[in-house]
DNA sequence: CTTTTATCTGAACAAGTGTTCATATATTGT
DNA sequence: ACAATATATGAACACTTGTTCAGATAAAAG
């Protein structure tokens, strides 16, 4: 025997990935050729299909991977709670991850119809997941009368709308730096709530 | 001199746009070929070149169209000078539009980066002329203490990335009506802007 | 050093791409 | 009816697409 797997399919494997992240964040799925990725990692088109089966297969690991470490990301960190605050380490998160990783998170939520049908029911799943994180926390304050929201549905809806917005236009370089953003989107949320301002 | 213009090209035109429109929307203007658009017409594709120089052009229309057309529906609207009431009026015709013309407004967002340079500046500029309205509603409602807000271009990009998130889940089948939607929008948009809930 | 095998190349495949154009077809004004 | 011309066809163009695979290359195990 000779050769155990792993020479250069443990440094190829990731850049291949990586490029296909890349280049998918910038052109697009549908708008980038195998053969561009395959320019992008330093390696023949033919190389690629030694790691993935096909480029539909490529998007949705992406995707997957995206998610998953997003949800483990969130559920890792929640140590709180107490809704009020709860929901600010909720937003904290959310910015700190969407604003760190922002071409990840620009293909989860661009990219979705270029996925087969299975595919786009998994990754759904996933994402309404993370979804319903925020959703029952808002609920829990509602019930115990620290949040002040008419529908919850909805409001979490707007909250992750708003907050989903601010990767198209943050790039590091702006008139704020990351913390302040977020501090003015955890006192957006907690009006949208319905909690007063804390006298500070 | 025979057959001034306009036996079927004053069919077929809007059609080819509508066609485009559709599968834009559904696909992606990558995904789309000009074959699918033609079959979707119900014509042989060289037909579509009578009404567009090339499949690029096609989307920048579609697009051109589509916020010309919006910022002049808004300009058209507005009619309060009070900040309070106006930017409840740009919410109201905001949400309207944004519900009625799905389509038209996902490409908008969705497609940019299949713009060629020059027509995504010329876009970028409408857009931004648009986003420029609310934002100048929260500066006066600012300047007139009516509104509390801590910055007031974060505060305009929070509450379009919260409406345009509408356009993703709203079918016109949920749970809740246009107007009950609008209601929810607009309440939300009242306390982000620091104003005090009123007494009804 | 030799053998084994993981990895990569380079070429090929069939199908699809946007665009062009000579030709045919309808429709309209005279 | 005829002439003029706006529209549509259908084939062709050169090129790109995702995927496959026999064969070359290189690295590790014996």
């Amino acid at each position: 025997m000779a050769r155990t797997s792993g020479s250069h399919a443990l440094k190829t494997g990731p850049k291949v990935r990586q490029a296909a992240l890349k280049l998918f964040a910038l052109y697009g799925y549908a708008a980038v050729s195998m053969r561009q990725i395959a320019a992008e990692v330093g390696v023949q088109v033919g190389a690629l299909y030694n790691y993935t089966p096909d480029k539909q297969s490529l998007l949705y690991d992406l995707m997957h991977a995206h998610l998953t470490d997003l949800l483990q990301t969130w559920r890792s960190q929640k140590t709180d709670i107490a809704p009020e605050k709860l929901v600010l380490q909720f937003v904290t998160c959310h910015l700190n991850y969407h604003l760190d990783k922002s071409e990840a998170v620009f293909i989860a939520y661009m990219e979705l119809r270029n996925l087969s049908e299975l595919n786009f029911v998994k990754i759904e799943t996933l994402r309404k997941n993370y979804e319903l994180e925020l959703e029952s926390i808002i609920i829990a304050g509602q019930r115990t009368r620290v949040f002040l929201v008419e529908d919850p549905k909805i409001t979490s809806f707007a909250i992750l709308g708003m907050l989903k917005e601010v990767g198209t236009w943050f790039d590091g370089e702006g008139r704020l730096t990351k913390d302040e953003i977020i501090a003015l989107y955890r006192d957006l949320v907690l009006r949208m709530l319905g909690v007063p301002a804390s006298k500070s």
